[in-house]
DNA sequence: GCTATACTGGATGTCAACATCCACTTTGTA
DNA sequence: TACAAAGTGGATGTTGACATCCAGTATAGC
């Protein structure tokens, strides 16, 4: 259901997100997101494009995230690197349809939309944040882990 | 977000809810849902091997809903062609998480979750049946539309 | 200014989804 | 029983998503 590049670009994001200090590069990503390196460098364009990180080369460079990551929604990152095809008019072309869906592409729409509305309103800085499960991503090596890293 | 697969069966169940009173070959359906018709075959497979159409070969035959329409759902015919995979185990292989899916994939997860529910809880006949739009698939030829047709 | 570091962009390769074609089998009807 | 209609299964072609590689460019640090 989601591609490939929608959840390294997740992946990534949550990364960056939990990793605010400095530049991540793309091989440090890379490694802890599992993601073929050559392929998330292709991914992480796609996301300073979208002008959802900003880059930086050179020593010490890397990627930073543009904004907070409590003003950077999953949509967001989905968007930037795929984003959600509503369905606006009906996918057989009939002109008679171009405002109003019939039933079947309604349905389907409507599922979109509720889809794209949980991703828009969950922010990269709530993912991080989550209460009730202790693991931020997945395989994040230990963090620097200041002692009081409350919810970590 | 849906594939080409998905839509073009979900068209075929459709068109095949609607006219139930016989048997309607695949080149007939793939005139009215505008698939290709070579490829409709095979999709006709995979709803025939889900057990959602019913085949006849020879004359006169073609593909009959295999149960009322009001018994199969919008999942039902995704499933058939193209199973919904929810995210059970973390994408990132990690054995710690098997049983408990970190934050970025849970929120995923719950999408999935609530896209399925939509999908399990709509029936064909629902679809049909749909009271403020008029236009049942979308470019369905007239129907035979005897005149008390009572959501059929 | 030099150099090592790190992102950028383009060319290329691989594979699965989408799509087509055709020989074969089944079956209703004359 | 013969034939035409219609689905089946397998081989094959096409295209875009996924992935890799590398030459080029920008930049921090010396």
């Amino acid at each position: 259901m989601f591609s490939q590049t929608v959840e390294y670009a997740l992946r990534a994001m949550v990364f960056l997100a939990d990793r605010q200090d400095a530049p991540r590069t793309t091989e440090q990503i890379a490694r802890v997101t599992k993601v073929p390196v050559a392929y998330l460098s292709k991914v992480m364009q796609a996301l300073n494009r979208g002008e959802l990180v900003v880059a930086q080369r050179g020593v010490r460079g890397g990627f930073r995230l543009a904004r907070s990551s409590e003003k950077i929604t999953i949509l967001d990152v989905v968007n930037a690197v795929e984003p959600v095809q509503r369905i606006r008019t009906c996918p057989l072309g009939l002109s008679a349809h171009s405002h109003r869906l019939c039933p079947l592409h309604k349905r389907m729409d409507d599922a979109l939309a509720v889809m794209e509305r949980a991703f828009r309103e969950t922010t990269l800085a709530e993912v991080l944040a989550e209460p009730t499960t202790s693991i931020p991503l997945c395989d994040f090596p230990p963090r620097p882990k200041r002692a009081k890293s409350q919810a970590t």
